[in-house]
DNA sequence: TATAATATTAGAGAAATTCCAAACTGTTGA
DNA sequence: TCAACAGTTTGGAATTTCTCTAATATTATA
């Protein structure tokens, strides 16, 4: 069943995470989180949530794209993931998982965690704690 | 005992390699891979790398280091290392290893490749090849 | 050494991201 | 409800990293 109200979860979740459920995050929110639309999860940069937002005839500036997906990454709704220099690209699974990236075309593909066993891990340098360990396989069209 | 002619085997690796030996080659090719002064491997940016040839009085502009980072990179002299977005970090050493990446300060350190043991992974996807196996252990100072 | 192929260079240009200060909006308390 | 305040947004400028270009210089080789 669809939400006839989809905007309360997600000002919920947005208060939740100390942030003013504002016209424009919400907008984002919607479009990075929305899920009505059978939307599986995405692995979007910044240019790219400000165009689909301005198609979506959402009004946003690119700055608050920027500044909206780092603070969605800082309150954990999503993750950062750096494959490509120059390029950031933001998860909205963040769950335990890992990715494929196709060098061709600059694409990331979602490894469920469960797809990826490490049988050993080093441990931490002295005084560093571990925040988070990534895989990434790098794949080319054969 | 140090090579009293420590270029006549950069020569041979960058003839090798189908490059030519140019002064400027040679001398980043010092920079980089002379381990008469027991340099352990090394993690640089373009910037840095050109910092250094500046103090060696070496003159070469930042966009021949760049070129040469990424003949080097091409010729498997090098291995590009990616964990910043924006800045491209480029390896040393060229063997199966991964990385820790110090968040705090922006170092990498290496992990033999034996520390780390995949004991699964998921088959790439089809039409696509392998290409690198990365693990990326992100820390920060506790 | 002359010639052709290749490499280097400075500076302009491009792309992604951050910074900034002014204008605006959401929230709170009277 | 409304004023006041803190938090947000904005466009444009600035920054950073990296690439391109076309003129110049160097290297390899005959």
């Amino acid at each position: 069943m669809t939400d006839v109200r989809p905007y309360t979860a997600l000002i919920e979740r947005l208060k939740l995470a100390g942030l003013r459920p504002t016209r424009q995050r919400l907008a984002l929110a919607k479009l990075l989180f929305d899920t009505a639309n059978d939307q599986p999860d995405r692995h979007v940069t910044a240019e790219q949530l400000h165009s689909e937002a301005m198609e979506a005839e959402v009004r946003v500036s690119l700055a608050t794209v920027y500044n909206t997906l780092h603070q969605f990454t800082d309150a954990g709704l999503l993750r950062e993931v750096v494959v490509d220099s120059g390029r950031s690209y933001f998860d909205t699974n963040v769950d335990d998982h890992h990715h494929f990236y196709f060098e061709d075309n600059g694409r990331l593909q979602d490894i469920p965690g469960a797809a990826v066993r490490l049988a050993e891990l080093p441990e931490a340098p002295a005084g560093a704690a571990i925040k988070r360990v990534e895989v990434i396989i790098r794949v080319r069209k054969e």
